[in-house]
DNA sequence: CTGTTAGCGCTTTCAT
DNA sequence: ATGAAAGCGCTAACAG
């Protein structure tokens, strides 16, 4: 391994110089940085990144904490912060938090021994609290997903209260007076809000959401397939199925159309994320586009520029909003 | 920052003994470790990870390159990775490779600068030289997903050969006599060998496939779509359709449906990778499971090993069977 | 069994 | 403009 003292040999200078050099300080005379530059060259010089760690008690990396990798919509947000990272020159330094609010705290310490200054936390349990201590500690904290007002200036989210409202409008614009939705039991407050903007697009045109058409399951295939059997074994009536994301979208088409039910002619669906699945299914899926690559970017960003210059927390935020990406399952009914 | 020294200064003995107390080293007294523990404890003293890498000249870290995180299989495959490092409380340096050989030497290169000693490579594009000389110099590099003869004993691939031949087999047994191919333009040889597969087995059982029955495409939804409608418009004849992986054949399922042919009334079709997606589209797909997320926690397993012991590069190597999951896609048409 | 000490490779004052 | 030198926190001989 070539270090810098392998190069200042060379060059015949001091350690400091090549140092700054390296670093393209501005005190160092040209035909000596020439010279240092050529040397660095020649022997393929490469600084040592621990060292540097350890000097600077900053690792050059960036670290994401995401519930599990190996779904779509956490592979797309990691993607989106390992292109901000690469642009960087940095790496990206990943860890599944499974769910559970001790993981997630665990690989939060630990990545912060190994001095990784910017972090990217998609959080659903921890509460508040937890994550305010946090933050406080940890200049290049960065929630993705989530609002907290206290952290606001770092807080990357998406609107879902106008994801709600949009399919609501949507939907109504389409014809469909009569709604079902199969929303998530998740502990945050996506779909919460997602139903809300629902609730109040239907209140404010006169339409009427029957709480009994509203089920609860988990966000998966599976949870959407159950959430509707429930509906349909409760006899509910609608032409129109809001769900809370594509996955427990395409579950419910399933599910729907294994119960003889054609969609969209006889139901309509919406999901939420639009991920690449949601051209799998058949009819394609009509869904509100979640831009969380393009976030996850933006977060990194965000993060890094935060663990260098740690700021007031000043009162702005970082919102993204959901467009509708118009497919195959939702009828046109305003006509018939 | 609570250092060594200061765990050192309050328990009362020197640096190097509680360094031999956090590594657990046998020559300490029973009671001075004792104390040493307890003084760890109160200060909640943690090792410096950049320190530590800077002397040992590793970082506990696993390197992980795969072309793009945001696809189901590789974010399966980081997440099997990240499993088993937890396992060993190292943490995952991912990179996207974007599949470019530049970007996934860039990737490599930088790895090592973070004194990464495992790696984890899954490359396409590379060729056999490249990582030759690559594995020469990193003797925790290992393979994932490719198999080069004279590094054998550091991948961890999968029998696609075995993988063809089952799929064939399985189309035979349910009757299926007339085939068309839906293959990938991967230069890497998993594509070759499940024709391979494919293709010996046809030929056992006295039944020929139509060189015009095999076509090219890239490897997802759109590809599998692309490569039906060539076919289609071609005239070719077939009952069933043998696709490279879960997203062609379900794009062909897809451009199928499109041409109204039903699957699997007119056309059966089956897939390779088992992903989730196989799941969502209709009827659901028959597919071979590629045990990808449990091949990539061997291999992390493996890296870790080799790059503490590195070893003779023996000759047995490491290779996962894939297996079949009967789903909808298929058409049992042998009684008919 | 325990302490002393010399680095690991780099950055950064402080001199010159 | 450049160099000397003091660490960053930890490990690993080498003494004792």
């Amino acid at each position: 391994m070539v270090t810098i003292k392998d190069v200042a040999r060379v060059a015949g200078v001091s350690t400091a110089t090549v140092s700054r050099v390296v670093h393209n300080g501005g005190q160092v005379g040209e035909a000596c940085r020439h010279r240092v530059k050529k040397v660095i060259e020649e022997l393929g010089y490469r600084p040592n990144v621990n060292a540097r760690a350890l000097v600077n008690n900053s690792s050059n990396t960036i670290g994401v904490v995401t519930p599990k990798l190996s779904m779509t919509f956490f592979g797309c947000l990691a993607s989106g912060a390992e292109k901000a990272a690469r642009k960087k020159g940095l790496k990206l330094l990943m860890s599944n938090s499974l769910y559970e609010t001790k993981t997630e705290l665990d690989a939060i310490e630990s990545l912060r021994e190994h001095s990784c200054n910017a972090i990217i936390l998609h959080s659903e349990y921890s509460d508040e609290k937890t994550i305010k201590k946090l933050a406080e500690n940890i200049p290049g904290l960065v929630l993705i997903n989530r609002y907290i007002p206290a952290l606001a200036s770092r807080c990357v989210w998406l609107d879902n209260l106008s994801g709600g409202r949009q399919v609501a409008e949507y939907l109504i614009s389409r014809g469909h007076t009569s709604f079902a939705v199969v929303t998530s039991v998740y502990r945050n407050h996506d779909p919460q809000l997602r139903l809300k903007g629902v609730v109040e697009v239907l209140d404010a045109a006169g339409l009427k959401l029957d709480p009994a058409n509203v089920v609860e399951s988990t966000a998966n295939m599976e949870g959407g397939a159950e959430a509707v059997s429930r509906l349909l074994a409760s006899g509910a009536k609608f032409t129109a199925l809001i769900a809370y994301n594509d996955l427990m979208a395409i579950g419910a088409m399933n599910a729907l159309q294994d119960a003889g039910l054609r969609v969209p002619d006889d139901v309509s669906v919406v999901g939420f994320d639009d991920l690449y699945i949601s051209k799998a299914c058949r009819p394609h899926l009509t869904t509100m586009a979640y831009p969380i690559e393009e976030m996850a970017e933006y977060a990194a960003n965000l993060a890094i520029t935060l663990s260098k210059t740690p700021q007031e927390p000043i009162s702005n935020t970082h919102l993204f909003l959901p467009t509708l990406v118009e497919r195959d399952s939702v009828r046109d009914i305003s006509k018939s």
